[in-house]
DNA sequence: ATCTTGTTGCAAATCATTTGCAATAAAAGG
DNA sequence: CCTTTTATTGCAAATGATTTGCAACAAGAT
């Protein structure tokens, strides 16, 4: 059973119905390699379907955040806005690393997360429950591309006044 | 010299001024020994200038930012808002734990961290240039009161119907 | 085929945060 | 100390992502 007809299963156990649009949308999910803004799940799943309204995006995003079917985190450096992550069922434990140049996000698996939380505990008591790890900084090909330029050297005085 | 000399210091070397309302932020910002929103600052320093303003607030927050002088960050399970964290001055490499509970937040170091950062790019390549790590859980006080309490076992068909 | 009720599209509301602008007040210079 | 410069403030309005109320619509059950 595909990851579509798993999800509508739920939906239905809730009493829940499926829809033109959340098969759209879920379809659109479904291809994403990327993590998209609901605007971006909107844009790209309006291509098949005009009229398919921004809320029902929303709706049905939250509802798939619900049912643990999509993560959605927050990035630095950008607008405040949520990302929506449809690999979270399919690789429960990733984080995330972000480029500061071309946005691009990595996600990767961090086992050794789980001495640093036996760690916390054993100082602080009390129990973990989820873990949010988010890397910043520049990918592979950026930082290349910046190693080879050099860094730029900005100088002030060395701009020349072209209106003489 | 003590810390709001300090902030002023820089403050002037970039050709700020320091005013009454900014030296209030300071101070409340000072006594903070949680991680209040942009609101929460306001209200306290409020008690002291009635007629502060919420934009100089956000507008000084911001700068500290800028300034290296205050972190802010946002937490799951509450409204989308920023938290401003007074202590990285202090401590500069300190990671959250939040308590889904009672809200609690605790900072604590992460050394392993570098680990983990090592291990990213030595499979993915890339730099780091910075890193956010969130827990959420129980803290230790929050915890004992659930397990003495017991789980909490909810059954609708026990719920007797009191209007018979 | 019909009924029930979950879902949609639309427009308006929210809410944290930012911004334009005229009035105010630091700090520099005399 | 007093003027001058211009950074900063308070206020109100704008912004922008996200949510919500509601009447029309359409799944899925009977």
């Amino acid at each position: 059973m595909d990851w579509i007809a798993q999800v509508t299963e739920r939906l239905r156990a809730t009493g829940g119905r499926m829809t033109s649009q959340r098969r759209l949308i879920l379809e659109t999910l479904a291809q994403c390699t990327d993590h998209p803004t609901a605007e971006e799940v909107y844009r790209r799943a309006r291509q098949r379907a005009p009229d398919l309204n921004l809320s029902t995006v929303y709706r049905t995003l939250r509802w798939l955040e619900e049912l643990g079917v999509v993560g959605s985190q927050r990035f630095e450096g950008e607008r405040p806005q949520d990302r929506f992550d449809p690999a979270i069922s399919a690789n429960p434990d990733h984080h995330h690393f972000r480029c500061r140049l071309c946005n691009t996000i990595i996600e990767f698996p961090a086992p050794l997360l789980e001495i640093l939380k036996r760690d916390f505990i054993a100082h602080y008591g009390g129990s973990i429950e989820s873990a949010s790890l988010i890397f910043y900084g520049l990918c592979q090909s950026c930082l290349q591309k910046v190693e080879s330029y050099g860094p730029l050297s900005f100088n002030p005085d060395a701009i020349l006044d072209h209106t003489r």
